[in-house]
DNA sequence: GACATATATTTGCATTGACAAATATTGTAT
DNA sequence: ATACAATATTTGTCAATGCAAATATATGTC
């Protein structure tokens, strides 16, 4: 009874994402950012002006580290938080100016990471590829709504 | 020039994977050790007495955050090392019979939770992704050969 | 065999991260 | 209007993480 790793998914998952969030981290620390503040800076390029709530969860980030990275990066005016959408708990989240013109400049350079991971495969094949990792959160996502594990204390 | 994140590899590969292990996360927990600790012991019960960069590259854990991990499930006598295989300077990690046994007890439920991540996919499509994940790590294992990326600072 | 270089692991230290509690505002029921 | 639950964000706190330096051993060179 032995789990083979080299063909279980969440490792192969894992491993994949881990290398090229590794690489990549080491490409954007020569633009003075993290990673975790890119992915803030690109989901704002993607969907401007998002909540802290929406932002959390498109970018996969707990909302009370969300706090902090955009606490930083709205000491270096890359995005700026605005307050009283109707809702005054709330606070919209933009991209300055240099926000959005420094994640302008690292784009190309993420593009260029996925094609280099994606070297060798097919249009069809990135395709498929993608779509499958679509349907694999979406399946993790009704597994949150139902089965709230508990232990087999047994 | 936006980047389509909906359409963008890191991003789904890192969103999937980060939902996989936020929610078994929460499942090892009932069993008082955290992802990484999971991570070391099958990695350790897949392939025992393992030295400890070969378990960091295995696991994608960097070795000195590994060390503690290995410290941890050391007090609790789920693991040891043993110094001096022929190299002194290098610790071969086992797991003990109790680490063994607690291993083997969250197998199922690891397994469980592959299986509900690819529910509504065929065999073919399951070993087809699993086989494009291992095409993606090789990619970036050649890219960090090669091309160790620098800024463009022009 | 002493000396420089390479490899394996651990430790120091500053940053990051996550859970839980706190705060602020909104919506709802009475 | 008041009280109570729900929602959005932030803060408190402490554990986890990762880089760089330190330590220990091994290997190669002269």
């Amino acid at each position: 009874m032995r789990l083979d790793l080299g063909d279980y998914l969440p490792y192969l998952l894992n491993r994949a994402g881990t290398k090229i969030a590794v690489s990549f981290t080491a490409a954007v620390r020569q633009y003075g950012i993290t990673l975790p503040m890119w992915r803030v800076l690109v989901a704002l390029h993607y969907d401007e002006g998002q909540r802290m709530g929406q932002l959390g969860r498109l970018t996969s980030i707990d909302v009370s580290t969300l706090t902090r990275i955009v606490d930083g990066l709205e000491n270096r005016e890359l995005i700026e938080r605005r307050r009283g959408d109707g809702d005054a708990r709330s606070v919209r989240v933009h991209l300055t100016a240099s926000g959005r013109s420094l994640t302008e400049r690292i784009i190309p350079l993420a593009e260029h990471y996925e094609t280099v991971a994606l070297s060798g495969f097919s249009a069809d094949e990135a395709a498929l590829l993608k779509d499958m990792l679509r349907r694999l959160h979406d399946n993790m996502d009704e597994l949150d709504e139902t089965e709230l594990p508990l232990a087999n204390t047994g």
